[in-house]
DNA sequence: GCGGAAATTTGAATCGATCCAACAAAAATG
DNA sequence: CATTTTTGTTGGATCGATTCAAATTTCCGC
């Protein structure tokens, strides 16, 4: 009767092919993960049941509720999944990542989601041993949610106050510094800011106010680098538009056309990533302003884009994919303490700045 | 006794939120997976037992078993895994899947290796509930292994003989006869041939014996098609230089090399994929030969880096999106029968290609 | 206060493996 | 040949949840 019902299409488990080869599943099991312990005989037997009965191998499943380790990392971010393979920046960074997980067999999971309840559900059943968070938009929503995994996790961007954050970040500071510097010495006095997010949902210019209450502490510092280094110069900070778009096309061409609808055109752009950079390029050439012939622009990031656009970028370098690199091995050799690095950054000039035009 | 060991940093079950709220742990399995079934007071006491005891939540270990679904998709190739980041067509590929996975929440785990035995390892232990393959060089091999965890999958490319795997690919014949015609009506007659590859590492002309043991059917069939369309017009299709590369920049160069030691240059270059194309574009500008006024190109796939490109490419353009997410919902909505389907091509005619040179 | 329907709760079974202490058999030693 | 050692095998416990039939409680109307 019994065997009559078999013909059922249910997956064959590791029981079963030690029940038919007539061992205990304790053997069966060790045939598979440490075959050098099971007497060749008995081993070959096991083997040609499992063979001949289509096992498809230990269930990783099994072998994980067991083991408790997963072998992936998760990388999670509030963008839609293809973020990962359209933005440069994020590009660089996952080579990074997946260097070091191919170096130590490890896996990765994308995780992200349209909307905010996917979100939660996708952090909370994602089946890996921590995270990497992409913080940008709506990046303290991803890490209270993370947090409540209570897996490791690391923040890329030290944009966060929260010490108690384990996060790999650049000298924000120092970066913008770099940057202000840079144009400063070309001889420019009047410039204007495309700057990050200071909080969520937010474009247009900032102000005092704005920039003091910002939740991404990370673009108030790249805006704190780059006035105090003009104030060095002589240069009245007060004066100096900063535009806040959401990094991307649209919010950044509303912001150049604000920017130039004021009444004196800046001789320089500081940009605070190669994306809005490179928009603001093509804005300019679009209407005819030339590069750096009438203004001069730096970025931030160092995509390689950067290097193949005409002209090419001058910008703040960030070590990407070192950051990338870490930030996996951080989560892979984890040891519970709460790390926090900063990386250097490096000014490469390119040609998309040269000497502010006379008069 | 007892009580004085429990400081240890085990982490908590909900077995022991149960305990501690004193209730059974199918009732505070509900708490979490189906609140509304249980009564309010419970449920807020069995929360609140929770969240004092800092529980994490349901484990998605735990879970996964029980339900068997993974709820993510694998996709696995036998390059590195940044070549998910760093190919275009690849990249578009992700984008298709991504779109189909963000649809339905589920997740997308990557899956490679640098060497084969890892490559088995990953393939056999990746917590997914189907594979999609890129099948690029050494395809055949990832298929077998695939099937060896005997869960759904799909090939990405329909290069296969093997008509009881499932796959998705494009009409090679017809593809390449699109190309072939479109530079025959322009005058030419005098072509060469960047291949893909017969079979595993191998570069170098491609003899007629190589072609006919093809493992890579799909590569077959693009030539197949460029004969096919050349003789139409006359062509002697047996003085055509057949070259095979690894799709990369090395070997692309060699072959460029190569065609053009010979005794007659090409004026009209048939490349099997986009990346060639652009190489040889690069390749030809650098000799000092024109594109299309010397040499006209056709590439094959139609990523977006061809529009960009100077001058932009014309080529066959596949639905390499709609691919992905096809191939995606294939593994999404298995019902564990094979299925086999094959896209249209377009030919979109930019401007790397233009009339023979007289003479 | 009672019977019966509806709403909750219980606890054993299950998912598919791995681990390990205990035992058995074979081999080496005195 | 008795006694260790070595080598292999066994079967129960465990990982952390979900499920479901059965038991219990609550709720209602009469």
């Amino acid at each position: 009767m019994a065997s009559l019902l078999e013909g059922k299409a249910r997956p064959i488990r590791l029981a079963d092919i030690a029940k038919a080869a007539g061992v205990s599943h304790g053997t069966a099991s060790n045939v598979f993960s440490r075959p050098e312990i099971v007497r060749a005989e008995v081993r070959e037997r096991v083997k040609a049941v499992a063979e001949q009965m289509g096992y498809a191998g230990p269930d990783p499943k099994g072998r994980l509720l067991r083991a408790g380790r997963v072998n992936a990392i998760g990388v999670a971010t509030t963008e839609p999944l293809s973020y990962f393979f359209d933005d440069p920046f994020a590009r660089v960074m996952m080579a990074g990542i997946s260097e070091a997980c191919d170096a130590t067999g490890a896996g990765i999971a994308l995780v992200s989601a349209a909307n905010q309840e996917k979100l939660a559900w996708n952090i909370q059943s994602a089946l890996v041993d921590g995270f990497i968070l992409f913080c940008i938009e709506g990046g303290s929503r991803l890490v209270d949610l993370t947090r409540e995994r209570r897996l490791p996790f690391v923040a890329l961007e030290l944009g966060f106050q929260d010490e108690t954050v384990s996060a790999i970040g650049v000298d924000n500071v120092a970066g913008a510094r770099l940057a202000a510097r840079h144009l400063a010495e070309l001889g420019h006095r009047r410039f204007a800011v495309l700057s990050l997010a200071f909080a969520d949902n937010r474009t247009g210019f900032a102000t005092p106010d704005i920039v003091r209450g910002a939740l991404y502490t990370g673009t108030r510092d790249r805006l704190a680098g780059y006035f105090e280094e003009l104030s060095r110069f002589g240069v009245d900070t007060t004066k100096i538009p900063v535009y806040e778009t959401e990094n991307e096309e649209r919010s950044t061409r509303a912001g150049l056309e604000a920017i130039f609808a004021r009444g004196e055109a800046p001789t320089a752009i500081l940009a605070m990533s190669d994306r809005m950079a490179l928009i603001a390029i093509d804005w300019l050439k679009a209407r005819g302003l030339s590069v750096p012939g009438d203004v001069s622009i730096v970025g931030f990031d160092g995509v390689p884009d950067g290097a193949l656009c005409t002209p090419p970028l001058t910008t703040i370098a960030q070590p990407i994919t070192e950051i990338g690199r870490r930030a996996a091995r951080m989560i892979l050799d984890h040891d519970g303490a709460v790390r926090r690095e900063t990386m250097g950054v490096e000014l490469i000039v390119r040609a998309s700045t040269g000497p502010a035009r006379k008069g």
